[in-house]
DNA sequence: CAGAATCCTACGGGATACTG
DNA sequence: CAGTATCCCGTAGGATTCTG
């Protein structure tokens, strides 16, 4: 089993980019299409596979799922374990970061099912 | 003077998007560039001015000042009131809707202010 | 003062096919 | 199983100019 800081290859910690309101360098992590949904399931169930992840965001597709797990782990916000097995096994699942943002996402939810139950 | 509901031309009701969780909802209403910034703004000034919003938000252009406040308009989270005066003058102010999105916001400015502060 | 009208481009996001 | 590798497109966002 291998276990890395960072293996998505992205370097979030180079990127110089100017917000002009900390909410904006939040929106910039949770902005994707995805990730919220991503965040969820692992808060809610913990450990996911890439496969789960694939069929609880249906109709995500592999590409898209691929790349918003590399992004929040390049964020820091969750942590990818390889199995070096075979066949291979990849397993997702929240950081210490990833849990801080819940204080975020949980109004976030509310506020959007709100939206929803209006129409 | 003339307070209409929506003045925006917009029509956010009749976009039936499909949302694979609550919190794309939310996203979708404050995830423009410049609108958690104008909200906080008029959550912490009170009414403003187009001109001043210009002011604080640089550098947002006028158009696109223009536009995240129409598109806020539109969904209801802000109040545009025009004076029928010359020269024109035009001010913006939070409804109880946009209020409500201080709990959003909150937890997303301070979870964003870490990040600023962590490196 | 507060915008409307154009024009333009970068990139987020998707469909499809291939691989260790 | 868990990804790459390409190709492609709409649109969010920006620069610039004009108007009541």
């Amino acid at each position: 089993m291998t276990r890395e800081n960072n293996s998505s290859g992205i370097d979030r910690t180079a990127s110089k980019k100017t917000y002009h309101n900390p909410s904006e360098a939040a929106l910039d992590r949770i902005g994707g299409k995805w990730k919220t949904g991503i965040l969820c399931m692992l808060a809610e169930h913990g450990e996911l596979r890439n496969g789960e992840l694939l069929r609880r965001l249906s109709p995500v597709t592999q590409k898209m799922l691929t790349q918003q797990l590399k992004e929040l782990e390049a964020d820091g916000l969750i942590l990818r374990t390889v199995f070096p097995e075979v066949p291979p096994k990849v397993v997702y699942e929240l950081t210490d970061k990833g849990w801080s943002l819940q204080s975020v996402l949980e109004p976030l939810c509310e506020w959007g099912k709100k939206l929803l139950h209006a129409d």
